[in-house]
DNA sequence: TTGTGCATTATTGTATACAATAGTGATGCG
DNA sequence: CGCATCACTATTGTATACAATAATGCACAA
């Protein structure tokens, strides 16, 4: 308790803070797949009640970032083999359809966003920061999203992309490039070119690319401690 | 406060208890969109604490079937005209795949399933419950993506099938027929026979048709009151 | 009458307290 | 030594209490 009644600051949103908070760390791989997610920890971390964290923990739960076991707790969500690729199919469903979307109104500004993801994705990875990396990776396609202008279906592929980090953190095989940036430039400049039909087949191939760098075989993955990958975060 | 000590079944989930009896009322029209959700008064209804009721009632909004707006309450969603044609966008991205996909591995069980909502549905009609016949028409649809076996996107496929029945209450207009469960009848039958290639079809052209029934014009909706709409279906 | 400001009320946001369930470890018996 | 039982602890589920914000209505003046 070291904040007692000065600057408090929980101005607003103090559930969705924790939220945020929670999916960067799953989205950067700083929370493995089983971790256990408790309430009181996490209150403490973050300095509220159990009542925010459970609220924030629902909603993970919602989008499948985490599962909730009744009088269990919270875990990191673990995706199966099957549900790993039902991830990646139902991307394949839509990610193309937002990327000709997308091509067909986006701004010059718009561009300019997506070109500065993927410098900051190559900084990231230079940096070896891998999780940031991912992240940013994931957000780039979100962005595209966006451009498209489709809220609703944004919405899926939001929630897919963040299921895609944990089924990355299970599933990727080192042998693999890490981001191949590569793709997302030829996207990028397809989108900027208006052509729709390129992006669409783009995006489609990318995905695949993705697929196939997937080892979609059962694993076990330890669950990891908690308080010390989060804190750094919270700063 | 009728039930005491004795008998307060709450044997579990009493949350989802709450969730179900809102989504169910929602979804037979009984609550209109933009109908204010009062926490104390639903936790009157339902003989549970606010506690229960704001967990109930952030889970219904994040499938978009009420909004909050913080400080003010949650409230039944009101899709825009945007909103509206995006969400039959999607389903018509979705929806013919699903459908496919069951055509492929519908077992004859499956098939009395689906043939027993079509009655269900005509009988509602005949019963005059317009409701209850939209409430079935729905789980129709979401059937279907449980067959298709693609767990992600038919979670897709039911959030969309929630929102439509917004979407209906608001932009439906009466002179079409209700429920064209012809449509519904030849999908079982291409389904039934295996016929992949026909089941995407019929379902691309049922959801256009759909679609083609709907209004998409600006339109106020008044609220309505709440008490005695659920009491009804709490018994 | 109409509009503005303030006081009051109502409702939501958050924290805490209590209840119920599950996990843990010691103890005792086979 | 292994294992089952049971008490105890830890954690989650639910309810209630308190704090903060928004809605309401009245008074009063233009």
């Amino acid at each position: 308790m070291s904040a007692m009644h000065i600057s408090t600051p929980k101005p607003q949103n103090a559930t969705q803070k924790v939220v945020d908070a929670l999916a960067l760390a799953i989205h950067e791989h700083r929370l493995a797949p089983r971790t256990k997610l408790g309430e009181d920890e996490i209150g403490e971390i973050y300095n509220v009640s159990r009542t925010v964290v459970r609220a924030a923990l629902q909603s993970l739960a919602h989008i499948q970032l985490v599962e909730i076991q009744r009088n269990k707790g919270a875990f990191v969500a673990s995706p199966t083999p099957r549900e790993a690729r039902e991830v990646f199919e139902a991307r394949a469903l839509l990610e193309p359809r937002t990327a000709r979307s997308a091509a067909g109104r986006a701004t010059p500004n718009d561009i300019e966003i997506l070109n500065d993801h993927i410098i900051q994705e190559h900084a990231a990875i230079d940096a070896g920061d891998n999780g940031r990396a991912l992240n940013l990776s994931g957000r780039f396609h979100i962005e595209i999203a966006r451009i498209a202008d489709q809220d609703t279906i944004g919405r899926f592929v939001e929630t897919l992309i963040a299921r895609s980090s944990l089924v990355i953190a299970l599933y990727w095989r080192r042998e693999s490039a890490l981001c191949e940036s590569h793709a997302h430039h030829a996207l990028v400049q397809a989108i900027a070119d208006g052509d729709d039909q390129n992006a669409e087949e783009l995006m489609q191939s990318h995905l695949v690319d993705l697929n196939s760098a997937l080892d979609l075989r059962d694993r076990p993955v330890q669950a990891q401690n908690l308080r010390e990958l989060l804190q750094t975060s919270h700063a």
